[in-house]
DNA sequence: TTTATACAGGACTAAAATGGTACCCAATTG
DNA sequence: CAATTGGGTACCATTTTAGTCCTGTATAAA
């Protein structure tokens, strides 16, 4: 299926939620209650979000989370590595020299051009995009042409 | 990571293999002792392939694997499918009206919209692209523009 | 200063997916 | 018929994922 991870759905949801309401501070509790999933795992979720320097928090009452920095400048690849790590497809496109098959392999190379230019995409989808209602409307030279040999093989 | 799963992996150096010798009939045995993978798991990975329509095998003595159609016809999403069934990037991507939490999700259009641009992409790299030791050249305008607005929502 | 609020961190468990194996059957060739 | 080679199924071990809980700590307000 090539999907998500549940919970990276759920950060997805959550970061949109927040990015609605930009100026307030929402706790974890009310999160869960509005997008309706349970406490805890959302707690953990926001968590992650947090490490990954995508969320602040501020502890006390009236505290809670709010976003880092601009829901623009957020991207779908951003909530992607906060949960589940970097975008790679393969084992062989996050580090290279650790597979000991590659010499049989012989697909490695453009698996990671592939990868690339998921990464790419996924780089070009904002929170922004994600939260509002309306339509993506992705750009549309750009990430394909940045994957082409010329930018990766040089 | 939003990987492909090891026996995804295999089956694309699987099919990379044959596709280099598109004329030979190629036994399991064969192809896992080339790519140096466990017989079994290659085996079952063959299988998977012939029922997804990517293979056609012949039975008995001198029998073996071979494409059911030519490289360039046989895309990396055929592959991931065939394996991980169909590429969908969240659980509503693949089927509609399954997601109770659809209400207050508030995503899920536009998470679908990102799947297609993946999925259009992934057709578009070819068995014979993967197979070759040369650099892919994607295609420029053609997959990105295909997912904009106007084809997804109309 | 006390108290309620709310996040931080980690340990733990249950469930599911994944990967790998084994076994026996069916078809083909010679 | 015997040897070869794929087909199907069932099974097991491992890993990953998801979810829960508990204890600690910072903050704000009364």
């Amino acid at each position: 299926m090539l999907k998500l991870s549940r919970l990276t759905d759920y950060a997805a949801v959550v970061m949109a939620q927040i990015a609605r309401h930009p100026q307030a501070s929402h706790a974890a509790a009310d999160l869960a209650e509005t997008v309706q999933l349970p406490h805890p795992t959302v707690s953990k979720t926001l968590k992650m979000l947090v490490k990954a320097g995508l969320l602040t928090s501020q502890r006390g009452a009236q505290g809670g989370y709010r976003l880092a920095r601009s829901a623009s400048q957020i991207t779908a690849a951003d909530i992607i590595s906060a949960i589940e790590g970097p975008v790679a497809m393969t084992e062989c496109s996050q580090a290279q020299g650790e597979c000991e098959l590659a010499a049989t392999c012989g697909v490695a190379d453009n698996w990671q051009r592939v990868s690339l230019a998921i990464r790419t995409l996924l780089e070009s989808v904002t929170l922004a995009h994600l939260a509002a209602s309306t339509p993506i409307k992705l750009p549309v030279q750009l990430p394909i042409q940045s994957i082409s040999l010329s930018a990766v093989s040089a």
